[in-house]
DNA sequence: TCGAATCTAACGAACGTTCGTCAGTTATCT
DNA sequence: AGATAACTGACGAACGTTCGTTAGATTCGA
């Protein structure tokens, strides 16, 4: 299917160069066929970038929720943990994520609208399943707190610091270090 | 000086639409004069970028290295938690932090070895004062643990964690919330 | 002190290039 | 024969950049 391989090479110069800077030429360069065949694919570049887009937020979200559905009965520093390295094995693995990262942090001016649409819905998806997990271990006594949402947003918080460390600069060396700080801390920090 | 007139307006329009989105006709039409006489206070493009990339730096480095300078004698508590509302104030007061970040994160394709060049550097620089403030604690022992690099990338973490929400949608509420989570969880896992 | 020379900062016009987009044509395959 | 998907050709608009020029200020020697 020849709108894969379009939607895929402008998910890789999108991630690279951001919307204003990706070109259709390029994109099209990196297929094999001229611009202009584009069209015959998507209605333009906007229709093109929020295809990819949904594609990027389908995938991420998909592979977040089955991680989580998978882990239900492994006990707190193991799942969440195990999802510390999924996040990292999404980012080196496929260009995807990068690309979700880059689009909710600075999204191009006259999409901004609907790109933070998305990006909400899936943040909101993520925080009501993980607060849930963290209720239920709290019942438990696993974890020490009395409202799930504090340590699920620490969590969250722990997460993103690793993903800001990702897209920063990918050294392997400074990464494991720093995961292991900030994994060690929070635990201790949860833990009852 | 009409030079820092344009400079200003360049970082405006290159923190809203990054290098490439960034047009000199924009950045001309704020400080009211034509694109073409841009080039009579710098080289070009590239030029004007690198020197607000400068300035930024120089900006967010003194900024942060004049408070832990006045925080000496603070305790740990104090110090930490100001420190990251410093953050928290220069993200909201002036642009050059949010700038700083979208470049450091995604900068353009043909000047990113000049920009991770200065980011490093600041980095470092950063981490090198915090990680000394925290052998002193050991020290003294208000914190725990050995290895003093293990609370400081921890807690560099926790700042990463914020200013990734305060670029990703900046509502104040959602902040504060994430904040007092991240931080209480973070002290309870260091302090001693 | 006065005019000449130099400097400053802006200008309009145009350069070559690339952009996204539209229309019409040709080739390929059921 | 009809449909699909590529193609060629062309479009206006915008990009960064260079050129030559103008108007106003500053400097300086006679």
């Amino acid at each position: 299917m020849k709108s894969t391989e379009i939607k895929e090479a402008a998910l890789k110069f999108f991630t690279i160069h951001g919307y204003e800077g990706a070109s259709l030429s390029q994109i099209a360069d990196e297929v094999g066929i001229k611009k202009q065949s584009i069209y015959g694919h998507f209605k333009g570049k906007d229709d093109l970038f929020l295809q990819v887009l949904r594609d990027a937020k389908d995938t991420e979200l998909s592979s977040k929720l089955t991680y989580f559905q998978s882990t239900l009965d492994e006990a707190p520093e193991q799942s969440l943990y195990g999802y510390l390295q999924l996040v990292i094995d999404l980012f080196q693995k496929n260009e995807h994520l990068k690309f979700w990262l880059r689009m909710s942090f600075f999204p191009p001016a006259h999409l901004a609208e609907a790109i933070t649409e998305e990006v909400v819905d899936l943040e909101d998806q993520m925080q009501v399943v993980i607060e849930k997990r963290f209720s239920e271990w709290i019942e438990k006594g696993l974890i020490h707190n009395s409202d799930p949402s504090i340590p699920a947003l620490a969590f969250i918080g722990v997460v993103d610091s690793i993903l800001l460390e990702l897209v920063y600069v990918n050294d392997e060396k400074r990464l494991c270090k720093k995961l292991e700080a900030s994994w060690s801390i929070f635990w201790r920090g949860i833990s009852s």
